[in-house]
DNA sequence: CCTGATATGACAATATGTTGTCATTATGAA
DNA sequence: TTCATAATGACAACATATTGTCATATCAGG
């Protein structure tokens, strides 16, 4: 059976994911963020983006990327800036002290990912990420399709 | 830099798990079920287990899986037993109401693995699989350690 | 200018999962 | 047996994320 490779396959991928999630934690903690605040703090960098937009990038739900981005904007992360596009879309901003938590986030995590990088052949590991990302290219489809 | 071909993995691997999540409700919910339960109902048929033995088992908090444990014994899909071993820690069983579920989804999810197996090589997928693992072993190895 | 469809932010309810704390129960060493 | 340690379940607080609903803003077509 194909199915029993593919199960094995995903079961295995979940798992994962919660190590890299649980990593991603341990990254930013020192900068006093989490996973999640850390994928909104580099978005912001990027600019010109309302929280929809965002939300859409990330593949997360709008409502939860405004909660997050309210957060950040309490605690003078990010800002939010007047769209000239769209009244109520503000567009979100990395402030500077969000750049300076980002940049401490950032430096953590490229020691991190060279030094497990280091165990795999580039080879190795781009082969494992196309056969994710086909299987992920799989799942969007039929999620827009018939479920 | 080995560092940015792993970064590129595990964004990945990230992305993918949110959407075998999101497959994972699908398939559960014609029985009233969500992936987290499902976890739970297939580690209760395993048997002779405890609330904090399925969560080391599963690798979540053993508090997040008493939750859902109750949950599902309240709906009659799990019975405690007791554990001649231990007085309070009481043994995770399931129901013939249990089992019942627990078939509809693992039917669903045997034709949903075969067709998007059927898209991939054994190896293709078990290569992955092996390259998924031996980053979480190394995650593994992290967390006990200084991580 | 209208009108309907869509996008957006606000709010609420719920699900999942973590960390922390506490009392009780096992376990193992002295 | 006694005592320190670990394991367990109960409870609370919090973080993350989803779905649903609503009012308002924007946009495309007539």
């Amino acid at each position: 059976m194909e199915g029993d490779a593919f199960s094995a396959f995903a079961i295995t991928a979940l798992r994962l994911a919660g190590h890299l999630t649980a990593a991603g934690d341990q990254l930013a903690k020192p900068a006093g963020q989490t996973s999640a605040r850390w994928q909104v703090l580099a978005a912001a960098r990027r600019g010109g983006m309302s929280v929809a937009q965002i939300a859409r990038t990330l593949g997360l739900a709008r409502q939860g990327v405004q909660r997050l981005a309210d957060v950040l904007e309490s605690e003078g992360l990010i800002a939010y800036a007047d769209n000239p596009q769209h009244q109520r879309a503000k567009l979100v901003r990395l402030t500077e002290d969000g750049a300076a938590r980002l940049g401490v986030i950032e430096i953590a995590q490229a020691g991190w990912a060279d030094g497990l990088g280091a165990a795999f052949t580039p080879a190795e590991l781009d082969a494992a990420r196309a056969v994710m990302a086909r299987v992920m290219e799989m799942l969007e489809a039929g999620e827009t399709a018939g479920g």
